[in-house]
DNA sequence: TCGCTACGATACTGTTTCGTAGCGTTTCCG
DNA sequence: CGGAAACGCTACGAAACAGTATCGTAGCGA
């Protein structure tokens, strides 16, 4: 975490980095990794090269960073809700963001470079994490609803309700979005029956 | 189809080819796409670049005849077992060839490629009609025997089975089969649950 | 054995790419 | 307003890379 409190930062600097990483977004959703060169981001931000290696020390810092910048946020579900309610809303946000046609677009890239560079699997495995703990709060939910057994592990019913939509993602047809909605409305159909009132 | 009844392959053919397409292989899985150059391929096995033009027009052509090669088949189940045993038996087969070291290092490479390779979006769509072609027959096993409504998707049924599978594989860190195999078993519970008899 | 085909080796061209360096100019901030 | 920090521009070096060309050699099959 740095310190940003104490001093502001010059608003230069974050105009040069904002313009970069957005056009590192584009190439890399454009065209994929191979894009993103110093070069292509420089011409394409505007940004002299010179100024990219005074904010990065090399290409790949800079990837990092876009990765890191891209990777959607999801909200907790409202805390009134009720546990199918909660897992309807956490799913369908999940489903919403990832469906984004520049998430879309990046996450092949990003399950790539993982494996290698170390940072980027950090980063992406604290995301899950991250999102996991929120899954996990409705989880807990259902159980205290008496909806779902005591010791639900929420790792499982995670890889149950976004592996079909992550696999539908990475498979199907690009804008198929309409093979996604049937995947959710399917796999939470399913998911919430089994566990009958 | 190339008519290699008619006249024999000239053995000097195939062995070159293949010592190219391993090389070739075995640095895409060890360091990605990138690595998969002409020179480093020309190097590690052995054959001269020369002759790599002379197999393939360029590196993509090469790349596109590496996935190939790489795809796993599966075999369809036994016609004498019930729907649930041969609904077992694909799922943990499809597993089985998806966790093999080699598969796992390469199929994030092949999410990626395909999108801006169209040929190699082609190869991976051939592959999973394939596929669902087999899960169709098990799934028709099924509603035959009455334990699955008719009508039944199989295309969804591939997805709530191995969408978990995909997912667990490609975020899950490596090496960790004992997620896969929970994950296996928590999905076929859970799906053969949902129709009792 | 003989011809044809595939192969090896090497060199070479042209391009792309990363990263560095120097120097003048703009922009912020106290 | 003046110093400091960030930036733009350009040129450059070195390496990697795709793809071509040439020529001599080795292996296959009839």
């Amino acid at each position: 975490m740095t310190d940003h409190t104490t001093r502001p930062i010059d608003p230069r600097v974050l105009r040069s980095r904002a313009k970069m990483i957005d056009a590192a977004t584009e190439l890399l959703a454009e065209s994929g990794p191979r894009a993103v060169t110093v070069d292509a981001v420089s011409e394409r931000s505007g940004v002299a090269k010179s100024t990219l290696y005074r904010h990065w020390e090399s290409r790949e810092g800079l990837l990092v960073d876009v990765m890191r910048s891209n990777i959607p946020d999801i909200q907790a579900p409202d805390s009134e809700l009720t546990f199918e309610q909660a897992l309807r809303a956490v799913v369908v946000e999940v489903t919403a963001v990832m469906t984004t046609p520049r998430w879309r677009a990046i996450l092949p890239a990003l399950m790539m470079l993982q494996q290698h560079m170390p940072e980027l699997a950090e980063i992406a495995h604290d995301d899950h994490e991250e999102k996991k703990a929120i899954l996990r709060e409705v989880v807990q939910r259902g159980i205290d609803a008496g909806r779902l057994p005591a010791g639900t592990d929420e790792e499982l019913v995670a890889r149950q309700l976004i592996g079909p939509v992550f696999f539908t993602l990475l498979t199907a047809h690009p804008a198929d979005d309409a093979a996604v909605d049937k995947t959710v409305d399917y796999v939470l159909e399913r998911f919430l029956a089994s566990y009958p009132d």
